[in-house]
Formats: C-alpha cells, structure tokens, sequence
DNA sequence: CCTTGTTATATAACGCGTTATATTTATGCC
DNA sequence: GGCATAAATATAACGCGTTATATAACAAGG
C-alpha cells in the first residue's frame, strides 16, 4: 500500500485502477449477496434490472442498454436463461431477433431484490463513496461523456489540444 | 446512453461502472501504444514499472505492489519473460523466492516509454480528466482506502452503521 | 534428522470482458 | 424470383482477473 505502484503512476495508470477498483467493489458486493442468500452473479444484475426497467429486450438493446458488447449480452443471457430468470422467444415480424424478458421466477428475483437486497447494497455502496468529499458519481459521468466525446487516441498524437 | 442503465442505476452498479470506464481507458490507451509501435500490452506497464522503481523484485512482492493476485503476477511475468523483457533468477538464500528484473530489453523499453510512450498516455488522460470538476485521483484514493478499511460486506447487513 | 507446518510459486479452472468471424434472416434491386 | 448486401445473433478464441489447490523449499521441534 505504500509501495502501491498503481496508485503511485496516477493518470497513467488510471484504467488499471479502475478496473482494480470495480472488481474490488464486485467481490464485496457478492459477498453481500452471499449473505442474502441470492444465488447469482453480481455483474448479472445490470442485465435483470434492465429488462425491469426496459421491458422485453431484444440482445442488441441490451447491449446498448448496458454499455457492453454483443457477445458478452449473448452469454450473459444464455446463463441467465439456464438459471430459470429469463426467457428468449424469436420476434414474428422479424425472426432474427431474440427478444429477452423476466420468467415468474425472474420477475419474484426482481422483486425480491428492489425489496431487500439492492436498498443494501447501495447504502453500503453510498456509505462508502460518503466519506469522499463531492460527489464520484457526476465525475465518472463525465469522464464516460468525455471519453465517448473524444477518446484518449484521439486526444494523444493530435497536434491540436493533445499536448495543450 | 439515454437508457445506460448502468449509469442509471448509480451507486447500486458501481463496481461494473468503474470496470467498465477502466476497461474503455485501457482499450484507448492500447490504441494510442500501437500507433506508437509498442508491442505490448497496456495492463503489463504496471509490472516493468514496479521493477523498475522498486528494483528486482519477487512475485510476491509485485503481488503487493500492483495490487494483483499471485497467480495473476506469475503469468503477467511469465509473458513478459516470453517477450524478452524480463528474467527470473532463483534466489541463492532462498531458492523458493523467484526474483524477476528487467532484460537489457526491458530496460530499453522502459527507458523509451518514459521519454517518448508515458507523457504522451498520461497527457491525454490528464487531458480528459482536466475537463472534470475536481480531483478524480483523490476520489480513487479515499474509495480504495475506505474500502481497505472497511469492505462493502462489512458496511451492510451490520446493525451500526449500515443503513444510517 | 525427520516429520510437521509454513511460505513462495505454479497450475488449474472459471468469470466476464473483448475482437473477429460465422450463421441465419431480412431487404432491396435487377 | 434470385442474388448481393445488411442486420441480428451465435460461436470461437483470447486477455486478464479471480479462487482453490498442488508443489517445492524452508524452518522448527521432538
């Protein structure tokens, strides 16, 4: 922790961080789950509350929908339909699309969770992120906005404004 | 992005948010290697410069110093030691201890990436971040410590503190 | 000195993200 | 209607983290 070389390269390593961080705030977050007795993954969630939220959605808006790729929703959802919480039935109009949504036993996991387990898990998150000073959330709104506004290669190697 | 229900979902995803912002900084900083001619890998920085700030150093000691698992260290070493750049050497006082330093390789490689790869990485980084409100560093720093001190799984469930 | 326990590293298996590519279904144009 | 192209999803292969466990070297007590 003294000799923390990651923390110590600051901005340069920033992603490394990040990264180091979430999966950190992931772990912790199972354990939580563990003692609530939900059997699922963590990283699951995102997929199930955004068919709550969203209604039916097919692969692609789901990928959207949670900032991850294709394939990765593919397989995400290929579990989640093995574990019981989730259906895929083809669209008529157009049979490409597999369109996702709750199974009943979904639906209870869903309920369930708004009920008694994501009101814990976000004030142990909050009562972390408390202890900051300001607010982390605004910053890393920003930082995706900024980043999708014009990546890091785009802002090293230009002439204009990569070296101010 | 109007429907990211992982931003939307705020504290409650945290720990995907932050991997995935992390994973999207790493993938540009790639970028911005590969157009520099840097055959590497963004994430194996941290540990050519841990060896070359804290001198030769044994997988354990990395462990610690880039806040990684053991096993994550030996094979992040082992590729390394593949490409040339670094080189272990049994311990004579302690033959179980590997100690791994930097190859001539390796020594060039840093040396290039401090004068001509780092600034141009840390510059664009600082160059998104600058356009933040505040110190995200800080903010990274006081989560990483609060969460050391006292882990999400400890912050819920428990009757003090958890809910206030 | 040898057995028992501990420490350092390695290996195996898995989670979950990625990119690249294959497959299936629609679509559009001649 | 048939063929080229595009779109939605699936599959394959890999990167890099994890946990759990095996192996090898050291340390210590009877």
């Amino acid at each position: 922790m003294s000799d923390d070389i990651v923390r110590a390269l600051g901005y340069l390593c920033l992603g490394s961080r990040l990264k180091r961080i979430g999966e950190q705030v992931q772990a912790d977050t199972q354990r939580i789950m563990e003692r609530l007795d939900v059997t699922l993954q963590a990283g699951q969630y995102p997929l199930l509350a955004a068919i709550d939220r969203l209604g039916p959605l097919s692969v692609g808006e789901l990928s959207e929908a949670l900032g991850v790729t294709q394939p990765g929703v593919t397989r995400a959802a290929g579990l989640l339909a093995e574990a019981g919480y989730v259906t895929a039935r083809k669209e008529k109009a157009d049979q490409r699309i597999r369109r996702l949504s709750l199974t009943p036993e979904g639906e209870a996991l869903v309920a369930r969770s708004k009920r008694e387990i994501w009101p814990v898990i976000e004030a142990a998150v909050r009562n972390v992120c408390d202890t900051l000073d300001g607010s982390l959330l605004d910053r890393l709104d920003q930082l995706e906005d900024a980043l999708r506004e014009r990546p890091l290669h785009n802002r090293a190697l230009d002439r204009e404004g990569a070296r101010l």
